[in-house]
DNA sequence: TCTTGACTTAGAGTTAACTCTAACTATTAT
DNA sequence: ATAATAGTTAGAGTTAACTCTAAGTCAAGA
């Protein structure tokens, strides 16, 4: 699979896969004879584990480490897992924050239903 | 309340409190009469709404421009109305996401503890 | 009165995560 | 064979959200 159609799969740009690349999100993605980029099943593996951990908001860098863990085998297994923890127990974090924020949106919303049903805002 | 006294009830710097105030996430703090912030109760709750917000990944941007409407009168209730039901949106997408992420690392969690415990990485 | 420490503003600097540019190479269609 | 398309790298530029610096003001204690 070419750039272009992980780039039109995926819904990411060509430049944020080579940068992910580049950095060590993920690892050295497999090339054609020519040098180019053919990604392969397990590439894409990668590409959509770097994909969902972005968009949770874990950072490049764990990223990158937890990639150079797997790339020295299996001895590093006791630190891969610390650091899976690790980013569970941020991403729970995140989750009791929005869902905070949830609670308090949807408590002015209501009020703002209100007001806009009846022209007047109540309460506090 | 004096700058120093906010900046170590909400365990923010003072110069975040000034940033949030220059670029408009908080509306302007009352001054003593030589011109030193002295927040009152609701620039406290203004304080409050705002290290909420951005602590959820709320947008600065979307705070300014909510706050801007509120200081128009209660003509903009609908608008302010609108603002929050899609920052709301928003927040709920972004758990979404995290709710995934958690998923994907409590299977990898628990492969990787049977591995730690047997010495074998097993499945895949 | 003088100094210390907290405050002020304006504006420059930093960091994370992309995003773009330039100069070049390779592949495909005519 | 050659033009168009798609790829390559190295490195500069951008954006959001702070964070720091400089130069100055103000209030309280020795």
């Amino acid at each position: 699979m070419t750039i272009k159609e992980v780039s039109n799969k995926y819904d990411i740009t060509q430049d944020t896969l080579r940068y992910y690349e580049r950095v060590g999100m993920i690892p050295t993605v497999t090339r054609t004879s020519g040098g180019i980029r053919d990604y392969q099943e397990a590439d894409l593996q990668w590409v959509e584990l770097a994909i969902c951990m972005r968009s949770a908001g874990i950072p490049v860098e764990a990223m990158i480490e937890y990639v150079k863990l797997t790339q020295d085998g299996e001895s590093t297994i006791p630190a891969r897992l610390q650091l899976l923890v690790e980013q569970k127990e941020n991403l729970l974090e995140q989750r009791e924050k929005i869902d905070k924020m949830l609670e308090r949106l949807s408590y002015k919303i209501k009020r703002y239903e209100v007001a806009v049903e009846t022209g007047k805002l109540t309460w506090d």
